[in-house]
DNA sequence: AGAGCGTCGCTTTTT
DNA sequence: GCGACGCTCT
C-alpha cells in the first residue's frame, strides 16, 4: 500500500496510480468524458472506483462536485470508508456517495415542492403498497382472489420501473385483470399524492419528473455534479438510466462499472439493455475491461467459468489469475439439511484447524433466507460465533411496524397507511366499518384521512362515542407533532410513544411473547437515541428516511470474528477466503420457478457465479437429498449447476459420498421424477447446457437416489391413501420432479389435484 | 367491535 | 408450520 506511516503523506495523482496494472490506470485516469468500465469478479472494481474518486479530488476537482450512485447502502458506505483513507475523512465526507434511493429522496426532499410534495413526505416500502393496493382494491370493489394484491403491487412496480404510467398501463391493457390493475394503478397514485408519500419506484420517477420539468433545477445539478460514477451498472433499471443521463448531460463525464456476468436483479427491472446502450449513447465512450481476477486461485475462477460458460447470453470477456491453482473444491453430500448444517459446522472446524482460517475468513451463503434457520441453529449449537447479514427480520416485526408507523405520523400526519396501522393499535374502538366509512369520505372529499380525522364532528353517520374516540387520536398525534422542533428526536420519540399505549399494552399482556415485542419496541426507542448520538443533526424525519432505505439495523460487522451468513444476493460485491454455498438442489438453486424458464434459469446461474466467485481461497458446496420446505419434507435431487462444474475443480474427496444406488448416468440437465428417470420424458432442455456425456459418470450431481421418495413411484391407475381425503385412484400424473401433480379421484367422486412431493399419498 | 376459527399462501432475491 | 386475513358469531 501506500503510506503506512500514521500520518499519511498527501498522495499525488500519480502516487495513486502506482500498484494498479495498465488497465486499472487508465479506468482512473480517464477522467474527462465517458467511460465505461467491464469489470470482472474480483478485478479490483473497487478499489479502482475509490482511487478515480481519489484521484480526481486530487487532480483539484472539488468534492462537492463528485457524484457515486451505487446499488446497496453497504457499497456506498464501503465507498465512502476507502475514499477516506486515501484522502482524508473531512474530504471524504462532503462528496455524495450513496445508493440512487438515497440519494435521491435527499434531491426530491430539497424540491418537494415542485412536485407537489411536502419535504415531509414518508417513504412506502413494498408493504407499504401492499397495504395501500388493498384498501384501493376494497374502495373499487375488485375481488382480491381474483387478482392478488401482491401480484398487482410487482404489476405496478413493474411498470413503473419501465417508465409507464397508468394512463399508459390503462391504453395497453386487454385481459380483464389488466384493466382491473390499470384502475388500481391510477388509484393507488392518487392515494399516495394524497398520503403525501412516494414508493421505491417513485422516488425515481419523480426525479425524472422533477430533472425533465424543471430546467432550473437540472442546471443546478449539472453544474454541481461534474463527475459522476455508477456502480453495478448492469443492476440499473430504465427510470435510474434515465435519471443518470439527464444528470450526465451536460459535463459527459460519467463513467459507469459493471459486469453483465453479475447481473443478478433482473426480476426487480435491472435492465442489460442499459450496459449495451451506453456505447451508443456515449460514441466517444471510452472502453476498459478489467479482466485479471485478483481475488480468486485458479480454480475457483475455473469453476465459475465452467458454470456461466452455460449461458448464452453474455458479453466476451475472459478472467485470468496469477493466483496459485489453490484447493480443489468440496462437495458435501447430505441426507438432510440439518445434516448439512452440521456438515458445514464440521468442515468450518477442520478449516480452521488445518488451513488456519479464522471466523472472519468465512462466508456461508444460501439461495433463500429460510435456508438461514437449520444453519443458524447448527452454529449456535456448536457455539460458532457467527452474524446473519439479512435485513429483514427486525423491521418486518408487527410492533416494530406500528412503532415506525406512528413516528412516521408525526412527521407526515397525511401517510394514511400508517394512520390505518396504528389508529386502533392498541385498541381505541375505530372499527373496521368506521375507518372504511372515513375512507370512502376522504375520498369524496379529495383529502387525506387525517384531514378528516381532524373534522371528525363534521363527517355524516359517525356516532359520537366513536367521534370522541378519534379526536382523542387526532390530539395524541397533534400535541407531539408540535413538539417536533422542540425536542430532540430521541426524547420526543420516547414521550410519544408512551402516550400512544403501544408499549404499555404489550408490558401489560405480559406474555412471553409480548415482552419480546415490548423489548423490540424499546429497541428502535434506543437506536434512535444511538443514531442521535452519532449526528446531532438527526431528525425524525431524516431518521426514518434511513430506516426505510436501509435494509440491515447495523451494518454487518464484517471483520469481526465471526461466521457471515448470507444470500448470495447479499454477498455481492464482498469476498471471503473460504466460502460454502449451501442447498445445491433442483427447486431451490435453481428456483422450481426458474427451472422452465431459461433467462429465469441463465439469472439462477449468473447468481451461482456471483457466489462462486466471492471465495478468494476456498469453496465449499453443499447439498440435501431432504429438507423441510414449508413444514413438509421435501426431496430434492442435487442441482443441475453441480454438475456444469469443470469437474477437474472438484476434489476427489468430494466426489464420494454416492448413494449406494448403481451409478445410472442421467442427463443432468432433464429434470424428471426423481426415482424413476428413465420412464419419464426429459423436458426439452440441455442441448446447449451442460457438459460432454463422458463426464456424467463423475459427477455426483446426476445420481439417482439411493432412497426413493415413494411419491415418485406413483403412476396413473394406481390405488393410494390420502391422510385427509381416504383411499382414492390415481388418473394421471402430470410435471416432473417435484412440482409433480396427480389428479386423484377419491371415494364418493370426488376429484383432487394434489402434488405429490407434498401430499403424503401412500401406495396401497 | 372483537374474539374465535378456518383457509390460504408462503420462501426468491432488495431499494 | 406459521402468520395474515376473512368470515361468522356474539
Amino acid at each position: 500500500m501506500l503510506h503506512l506511516t500514521p500520518q499519511p503523506p498527501v498522495p499525488t495523482p500519480a502516487d495513486l496510480l502506482q500498484g494498479l496494472n495498465p488497465q486499472q490506470s487508465l479506468a482512473v485516469s480517464t477522467t474527462e468524458g465517458p467511460l465505461l468500465i467491464i469489470a470482472g469478479a474480483g478485478s479490483g472494481k473497487t478499489r479502482v472506483l475509490t482511487v478515480r474518486m481519489a484521484y480526481l479530488l486530487r487532480m483539484g476537482v472539488h468534492p462537492s462536485h463528485l457524484l457515486a450512485l451505487t446499488f446497496t447502502n453497504k457499497a456506498a458506505q464501503e465507498m465512502r470508508d476507502r475514499i477516506g483513507k486515501l484522502v482524508g475523512q473531512s474530504e471524504a465526507r462532503s462528496l455524495w456517495a450513496g445508493t440512487f434511493h438515497s440519494v435521491f429522496a435527499r434531491m426530491l426532499r430539497s424540491h418537494a415542492d415542485r412536485l407537489g410534495y411536502t419535504n415531509t413526505f414518508t417513504i412506502y416500502d413494498a408493504d407499504d403498497q401492499v397495504a395501500a393496493i388493498k384498501a384501493v382494491m376494497q374502495q373499487l370493489g375488485i375481488n382480491q382472489q381474483n387478482l392478488s394484491p401482491t401480484a398487482v403491487r410487482s404489476r405496478i412496480s413493474g411498470a413503473k420501473n419501465a417508465m409507464v404510467s397508468w394512463q399508459e398501463y390503462e391504453r395497453q391493457a386487454t385481459s380483464i385483470s389488466d384493466k382491473q390493475t390499470a384502475q388500481v394503478f391510477a388509484e393507488y397514485e392518487r392515494r399516495l399524492r394524497l398520503s403525501n408519500a412516494m414508493d421505491f419506484d417513485d422516488l425515481l420517477l419523480n426525479m425524472i419528473r422533477l430533472l425533465e420539468g424543471h430546467a432550473d433545477v437540472l442546471e443546478a445539478y449539472h453544474d454541481k455534479f461534474r463527475y459522476i460514477l455508477v456502480d453495478e451498472y448492469q443492476d440499473t433499471n430504465r427510470a435510474q438510466y434515465r435519471v443518470v443521463n439527464l444528470l450526465a448531460k451536460k459535463y459527459r463525464n460519467i463513467c459507469v462499472v459493471g459486469d453483465d456476468a453479475q447481473s443478478i436483479y433482473r426480476w426487480r427491472g435491472a435492465d442489460i439493455r442499459n450496459i449495451l446502450d451506453f456505447e451508443r449513447d456515449y460514441p466517444e465512450a471510452t472502453v476498459v475491461r478489467l479482466e485479471q481476477n485478483y481475488r480468486s486461485t485458479k480454480v475457483i475462477l475455473a469453476a465459475a467459468d465452467s458454470v456461466i460458460r452455460n449461458n448464452a447470453k453474455q458479453l466476451k470477456k475472459t478472467l485470468w489469475t496469477d493466483n496459485a491453482d489453490g484447493e480443489k473444491i468440496t462437495l458435501l453430500a447430505c441426507r438432510d439439511d440439518r445434516e448439512e448444517a452440521d456438515h458445514i459446522v464440521r468442515t468450518i472446524r477442520n478449516r480452521m484447524e488445518t488451513r488456519g482460517f479464522s471466523f472472519k475468513d468465512i462466508a456461508v451463503l444460501y439461495r433463500t433466507n429460510a435456508q438461514s434457520q437449520a444453519l443458524e441453529d447448527a452454529l449456535r449449537r456448536a457455539n460458532l460465533p457467527y452474524h446473519i447479514v439479512s435485513g429483514v427480520s427486525f423491521y418486518k416485526r408487527k410492533e416494530v411496524k406500528d412503532t415506525l408507523a406512528y413516528l412516521r405520523l408525526l412527521v407526515n400526519p397525511d401517510d394514511s397507511e400508517s394512520v390505518l396501522r396504528v389508529i386502533n393499535e392498541p385498541i381505541r374502538g375505530i372499527g373496521a366499518t368506521t375507518l372504511k366509512r372515513l375512507e370512502a369520505y376522504a375520498g369524496e372529499q379529495r383529502v387525506s384521512l387525517f384531514q378528516v380525522l381532524q373534522s371528525i364532528r363534521s363527517v355524516p353517520q359517525i356516532q359520537s362515542r366513536i367521534a370522541a374516540a378519534i379526536e382523542d387520536f387526532v390530539n395524541l398525534v397533534d400535541r407531539h407533532r408540535a413538539l417536533l422542533q422542540e425536542l430532540a428526536p430521541a426524547s420526543l420519540a420516547q414521550q410519544y410513544l408512551e402516550a400512544t399505549g403501544l408499549p404499555r399494552m404489550y408490558k401489560d399482556m405480559n406474555t412471553e411473547e409480548s415482552l419480546d415485542r415490548w423489548n423490540n419496541i424499546e429497541r428502535v426507542l434506543d437506536h434512535i437515541a444511538e443514531q442521535q448520538e452519532l449526528d446531532e443533526t438527526l431528525t425524525l424525519s431524516t431518521y426514518l428516511e434511513q430506516v426505510s432505505l436501509v435494509s440491515e439495523q447495523d451494518d454487518p460487522k464484517l471483520g469481526t470474528e465471526r461466521v457471515a451468513m448470507m444470500t448470495m444476493h447479499a454477498a455481492k460485491g464482498l469476498e471471503f477466503p473460504l466460502v460454502f454455498i449451501a442447498g445445491m438442489e433442483q427447486g431451490l438453486f435453481p428456483l422450481a420457478k426458474a427451472e422452465t424458464d431459461p433467462s429465469e434459469q441463465e439469472e439462477e446461474r449468473r447468481l451461482l457465479y456471483v457466489g462462486i466467485t466471492r471465495a478468494e481461497r476456498e469453496l465449499v458446496l453443499s447439498y440435501a437429498e431432504k429438507r423441510f420446505r414449508f413444514g413438509e419434507l421435501v426431496y430434492s435431487r442435487p442441482s443441475m449447476f453441480l454438475s456444469e462444474i469443470d469437474p477437474d475443480t472438484l476434489s476427489a474427496a468430494a466426489r464420494p459420498r454416492l448413494h449406494s444406488a448403481p451409478s445410472i448416468p442421467t442427463a443432468p440437465t432433464a429434470p424428471t421424477a426423481p426415482a424413476a428417470p428413465r420412464t419419464v420424458s426429459a423436458t426439452p432442455r440441455g442441448a446447449r447446457t451442460g457438459p460432454k456425456r463422458s463426464e456424467y459418470s463423475q459427477i455426483p450431481a446426476p445420481e439417482p437416489y439411493g432412497q426413493t421418495p415413494e411419491y415418485a413411484l406413483i403412476r396413473a391407475g394406481m390405488r393410494v391413501k390420502h391422510p385427509m381425503f381416504g383411499v382414492g385412484t390415481v388418473l394421471a400424473v402430470g410435471g416432473s420432479g417435484q412440482t409433480a401433480k396427480a389428479t386423484v379421484e377419491f371415494k364418493g367422486g370426488q376429484r383432487k389435484q394434489l402434488m405429490l412431493a407434498y401430499a403424503r399419498l401412500e401406495v396401497l
